[in-house]
DNA sequence: GGTGAAGTGCAATGAGCGTTGTATTTATTG
DNA sequence: CAATAAATACAACGCTCATTGCACTTCACC
């Protein structure tokens, strides 16, 4: 949400939600333009505040670019669970909640887009990031929602529904099939037809495989 | 260092070798450190040879960049391209074959992992490449991959072995399952265990998926 | 041996950017 | 209203880096 400070005034006096406006602007500058490219002045004008305020919270660029990281992650872990319990805490029909679930999954609604060309930016940008940092944000971001979704794995092998052994590796494979997609070129955004298709196909093959 | 004259245009006064040691050069520092945090010297000094002979060959460094994409790309789509055919053209033992194709895709001395971190450096970066070498990139690079990768699907549905309708989103997902390991880091590479593990399984969910 | 293109070393230019200091302005609080 | 903390505008420092020009060297080939 916009701050009620953002278009064209100039926003002064003390208000504690600049933390999140930094926070915000922050994440959208860095997903579009990187780490090196991302200049604090850019990052200051699109979060609506003073490059010297940046300085007031953060040490400098590369913590600014940690919380960030691990704010972003938070929040989408956060959404991302609600998808996953939603939609496989009461199964009935395995294929259609399956494919419901990752249809939610795969619609851009789900979390902001920016989250993931964030990700996109860590992965290439993880040589020159503190490990400590990463471990932080796997552990509070991908590795938590994954053992969400091992857990109901776990308990629908259970029930007899599925047939699991490594229920992490069954975990991966399920999200990695919804979220199969051919790209034309990377950053173009599916259709809601080809994203259809895409978790079909992909809850097909993660129940059935392609075996006769 | 090694003189070698190739019959291609041939230059009067150094050696034309030049060009091919400022290509790996610069994936090596492009690989490692990105577009924008790679310093022309760093890649001059990576490849032995001197700043301005850069940039007596390109244009600049959005150039060498692209050049760069594009010669990697078609380098490791080669190598890829032989890896499939050479494991998949006679197949006796569909999921013996599988795995043991996997083993060799996953494994890093198939094709260079300098590549593959080239490649998270392109998708981090999409946004700022002009849109014709992206499309050139995939069309060389993975796509003409994946199209090879299909017709062995094909055929192998053909043959009774496989029941593929859309050969191109099987060839997809069999790549992201023989490829979909559990990084604790990005960065980190698995050991073999994990990589046999890895291909193993994925092999298997790709033909029997996970429903009993 | 001479020639000319390719390669090298050096220096300089110019821009961009992270970061900090300082004086000023604003909003909150007692 | 006064005091205080937060936020801002402005300017400056220092550093990195892409790019270019120029003189010089090297090497293949006539």
């Amino acid at each position: 949400m916009t701050s009620k400070n953002s278009a064209r005034g100039r926003p002064r006096g003390g208000s504690t939600d600049k933390r999140a406006a930094m926070l915000d602007g922050a994440l959208t500058v860095f997903a579009r333009d990187g780490y090196t490219r991302a200049s604090i002045d850019t990052i200051a004008e699109a979060a609506g505040v003073s490059t010297r305020t940046i300085y007031n919270h953060f040490r400098g660029k590369a913590e600014l670019f940690e919380a960030v990281i691990q704010a972003s992650a938070a929040r989408t872990a956060q959404r991302q669970i609600e998808v996953i319990d939603r939609h496989l805490r009461k199964v009935t029909d395995l294929a259609a909640d399956l494919i419901e679930f990752g249809l939610e999954w795969a619609s851009p609604n789900a979390g902001p887009s920016e989250h993931f060309a964030l990700v996109r930016q860590i992965n290439a940008e993880a040589a020159h990031i503190p490990e400590a940092a990463i471990e932080a944000w796997q552990e509070n971001g991908p590795l938590r929602v994954r053992r969400e979704l091992a857990g109901h794995l776990r308990r629908l092998s259970e029930q007899g529904l599925l047939r699991v052994t490594n229920t992490d590796r069954a975990a991966v494979h399920l999200l990695v099939l919804i979220g199969a997609w051919n790209p034309s070129y990377p950053g173009a955004e599916p259709s809601a037809e080809e994203i259809t298709e895409m978790v079909t196909t992909g809850v097909h093959a993660f129940l059935h495989g392609y075996v006769p």
